[in-house]
DNA sequence: GTGAAAGCGCTAACAG
DNA sequence: CTGTTAGCGCTTTCAC
């Protein structure tokens, strides 16, 4: 392996000169060794080993990204987005995933604490992972949440989304197109739905589901695993066998979980809007190609992202700066699968 | 930051000693001190620096994937796969994504030449990058390609796909549930099949549509850049305005092509699989609960996984042991979009 | 402008 | 069983 020493001896120099050199840094080294150096450096096939100059350097120029999975398209947007931005900004981003197991969560975090990256942002939080979080503020702070709701416990930079507020929107809206009973497959809202129990976002959709003028009994939760089969199972279940569908709204929580409600409600004979209006959250682009294109309350990704790196670098160049918080809003895309046409021909 | 020289002085041994225990080295530590170090390693909150590690041990225990992109859900699940059986193997997986861009691949090349992975495994190949590739092999050799064909000009261990001959069998399935014209959509064959050229896979392709008893002038490329969207535009241009369908039958290079072709058709006014018949690769869910199930050339993603942690490991064992090859069969799985019901009737 | 020197934090012989 | 001794390859002050 050829290393900076070697460029220095075949040269006759210091590996410090070669090493200020090949790194470009400012002022002050003279023409001539300048082009000796690259000169030589090139043929003896030089490569910079990156580890030794991360320890030296106390960066690593890498950030981390932490997510549940990256089957699901939301996912992997902000991961080809975030990817770009960074490796502008002169950054690698490095992904993560948890697969939604709180020792992988654990696992990822750890390649913070253990200086593996420079930085981190998570778009997955478990509560089961809390003492990690407690240990990343004490330790290095570097940590920044693309997340729903600020975590309260400890405070980190935050980027939010509005995703509880479209659990509002998308029911009043689903109520205002006709919806009688209109249920949430998914997520931890159509757990709580299902078992009891309170949480903002469930709150959000009761409050839609009221200002819809319906009655908070004709809503519900339809429970399922996050994969397009589980969803289908679920609804497959539900709807099967019956003359008239069960709910005649579904708020899905994500995309995967939708392409089973759909195949689910095809297979068991029910219409899309005509007996079930659909909608869920995030807007891809397989939302608009659906064979029914998909209402969604459509977060603004590429905004996100550019946040997400601004304040990561800002975190990164000043440790001490107090956490900031960024609050994006979302906003309605009504399409075919809630009855868009039947929008129009009301107008 | 606390170091392992912390640890040590305030216990008063030596941090080899410390390092031995922490790193649960073989033998012989005694029982006494092995405890009281794990103890003050607690207490003071030590956490390693794997930078530092890996530059003294020579090892980050850490493998690159390299893939165009992760949107697509085939890369997808190749990550998601292949980071589940490196952790068990004590290994962290890191994919680069390179967008198709050269620049982008070479990026990634770069961390192993710059020992920021100990191995690569490439999933994209590009000719712009050759001379990485030299480098590399010339470096490091601790290169493997998922690849359809053997990269013929460098020697390193590949792990072979055969897509070619799904050309081949799908278009032969295709002219025999009575397609009369099929074009391929997307992908270099689209390209050569229209611009004309030649390559194994469009020999493949027309051996399955002379062999399905078509002319070879009953054939064609749809060509369009690698997104829903750009699918959807190529097909819905060809095919709109057209009272009967340019192509019946369309053999699609990949599953988000296949979602922007399926609602292109579906806009001009033609049915899936009574106007056209349509087949893809890979056997995602998606394939299964299209709205339309998808007929497919279906790869053994766990097995080929499995092949390519074996490979990996094997290769960072030894080194310097000949290039290995494994070439993996995939199956025809009809369904719908082929006309599944129309073969069961005959029969 | 350039070199000398001191690390970054950890690993891994080797010697006892 | 444990300490000593060298590094791993690079960065970065500080003199000259």
């Amino acid at each position: 392996m050829i290393t900076l020493k070697d460029v220095a001896e075949t040269i006759g120099c210091d590996v410090s000169t070669v090493s200020r050199v090949l790194n470009g840094k400012p002022n002050r080294v003279s023409e001539a060794n300048r082009n000796r150096i690259h000169e030589v450096a090139r043929q003896l096939g030089y490569i910079a080993n990156r580890t030794a100059s991360s320890l030296a350097s106390g960066s690593t120029h890498t950030v981390g990204v932490l997510v549940s999975n990256v089957f699901d398209g939301v996912y992997a947007e902000y991961i080809e987005k975030l990817d770009l931005a960074f490796s502008e900004a002169g950054y690698s981003l490095r992904p993560f995933i948890c697969h939604n197991r709180p020792d992988k969560e654990a696992l990822a975090l750890d390649a913070l604490l253990h200086h593996e990256v420079d930085a981190m942002i998570s778009m997955h939080y478990s509560r089961e992972c809390e003492d990690v979080y407690v240990r990343i503020k004490q330790h290095s702070g570097k940590l920044i949440f693309r997340s729903v709701a600020r975590i309260p416990e400890i405070s980190f930079d935050h980027v939010l989304i509005d995703l509880e507020e479209g659990y509002r929107e998308l029911s009043l809206h689903l109520a205002r197109q006709g919806c009688r009973r209109i249920a949430v497959v998914g997520g931890s809202v159509a757990s709580l739905l299902t078992l009891g129990g309170k949480s903002d976002s469930v709150q959000f959709f009761k409050d839609g589901i009221r200002a819809g003028g319906l009655a908070e009994d004709s809503s519900g939760g339809i429970v399922c695993a996050d994969e397009q089969e589980s969803a289908y199972q679920a609804v497959k279940k539900l709807y099967g066998k019956q003359k008239s569908p069960p709910f005649d709204g579904l708020i899905v929580q994500s995309i995967n979980k939708v392409v089973g409600v759909c195949r689910a409600l095809q297979n068991c004979g029910f219409a899309i809007p005509s007996d079930v209006k659909v909608a869920t959250f995030s807007d891809l682009p397989l939302c608009r190609l659906f064979p029914v294109p998909l209402t969604v309350w459509a977060q603004p990704v590429q905004e996100i992202c550019s946040a997400l790196v601004e304040t990561t670098l800002r975190r990164l160049k000043s440790p001490e700066m107090p956490p900031t918080v960024f609050k994006f809003k979302s906003s309605l895309i009504v399409r075919e699968s809630s009855g868009k046409d039947i929008m129009e021909k009301k107008k």
